[in-house]
DNA sequence: TTTCAAGCGATTGTTGACAATCTGTCGAGA
DNA sequence: TCTCGACAGATTGTCAACAATCGCTTGAAA
């Protein structure tokens, strides 16, 4: 619940306000479905409500939030149709993201694409807790792929929508245990492709490896429902 | 210049003003570019300052307006290597649109797709400007084939940022003239593709349709520049 | 006991005034 | 004539007070 106060030094207070409520959110430090009062905010960042409204006003157009008129403010939280939703623009999205990687990545960055495979490849070894490791390095990775396609606009709109999703992970990776191993062969493939600047190739694969995280949900999913 | 005075009955005085300007942006009413006084919308709508500026800051969330510290808002527009990238994620996001309303679309539906085809046609035979017309017309295709994807999150992002490609087409539809005619031929087989349920095919169709209409423009920018 | 309605407290919505900042203009000096 | 700096006007940013609305509690009646 605490917010950070970290002085983003933001040109005006509004835009302070809403780079550190963005951050918040983005971080966890808000939880989703959680109620947001100007007052508290107000008295956190010493602000006036005004500029913290208008900061709050934007993140609504950003959908980060959702207000119900007269009653306040909600972290916005995926329901699981939106979550399955989601997936399906991301496989898209971060197919379309990887073909241009593929096109559009320096040697270096592929080279440091693969230290970062490496690294999650020794720390799945040691560590126990194999999955929570995996998929945080499943969102660097991915991460690193994204901003890779050069493509501002693409890039912003996924990671604004990619918070979603790391949310959502924290309630639901538990996966199927092979899940992760799993995952990081589906990498492994990934970066080849770009390395080969095989676009085409490297989009598939994407595509392929997160569609198959959205089955693992809904497949997952099912197994809930009909154990009620 | 001049905004509609039609009263949308929003909840609150904000967002009302936050419709009303946001149509006035996407039907072209305000021009891209053009600033956005405070002042002046303040009186238009009869609406105090507060209100209005925590309206501006949802569409700046949106990115339908640029703000500029203590100098003003003005009407997002694209550059040209910004319309490029906003091409390439079109291709991603409407080629999943395409798989998914073959998926999902009723047959009635389909009927519709194709009667404003029909429409088209028609119209395209009878009229001299036919670019004109057959913009118009694909973009209601487009428009109608994003809705049968029944994906709520998938349409809300592209309509959200189709309004920048509808401002673009106005200044740029100069397109080769034998386009139309192909662009409807495209159409055409797209239509058929959803109506065989075949959703591969049918991605794969849109995809090239719109990766041919982002091309022309490369091409027909380049002409340009070196005619310089 | 349950249900419904009224009142109260708290929160959000709105306004107008005030302060800070920018832009364009005018004039003085080189 | 050109350049630089200061001034003026306008515009944006911020604040504190006021009004409107909602949710919760309390109490009474079925």
């Amino acid at each position: 619940m605490p917010v950070s106060e970290t002085k983003t030094a933001g040109q005006t207070l509004s835009d302070g306000a809403f780079e550190q409520i963005q951050n918040a959110i983005v971080k966890g430090q808000i939880a989703p479905g959680a109620r947001i009062s100007e007052q508290y905010l107000s008295s956190t960042f010493g602000i006036g409500r005004g500029p913290l409204r208008e900061a709050i006003r934007r993140l609504e157009g950003r959908r980060l939030v959702v207000r119900i008129p007269h009653a306040g403010v909600r972290v916005a939280s995926l329901s699981y149709e939106e979550l399955i939703e989601l997936y399906h623009v991301r496989e898209a999205l971060e197919g379309m993201a990887c073909r241009l990687a593929a096109q559009n990545m320096t040697d270096a960055e592929i080279a440091g694409l693969r230290d970062v495979l490496a690294m999650h490849e020794q720390h799945s070894g040691l560590q126990a807790n194999e999955s929570y490791y995996q998929q945080e390095g499943d969102l660097d990775i991915h991460y690193l792929i994204i901003q890779g396609s050069k493509n501002r606009t693409l890039s912003d709109m996924l990671c604004a929508d990619l918070y979603h999703l790391l949310r959502m992970y924290r309630y639901r990776y538990s996966t199927t245990p092979k899940r992760p191993q799993q995952a990081f062969a589906e990498h492994h493939r990934i970066i080849q492709a770009i390395a080969d600047r095989d676009g085409e190739l490297a989009e598939m694969l994407m595509r392929r490896h997160i569609s198959a995280s959205r089955r693992n949900i809904e497949q997952r999913m099912q197994e809930i429902k009909s154990h009620e």
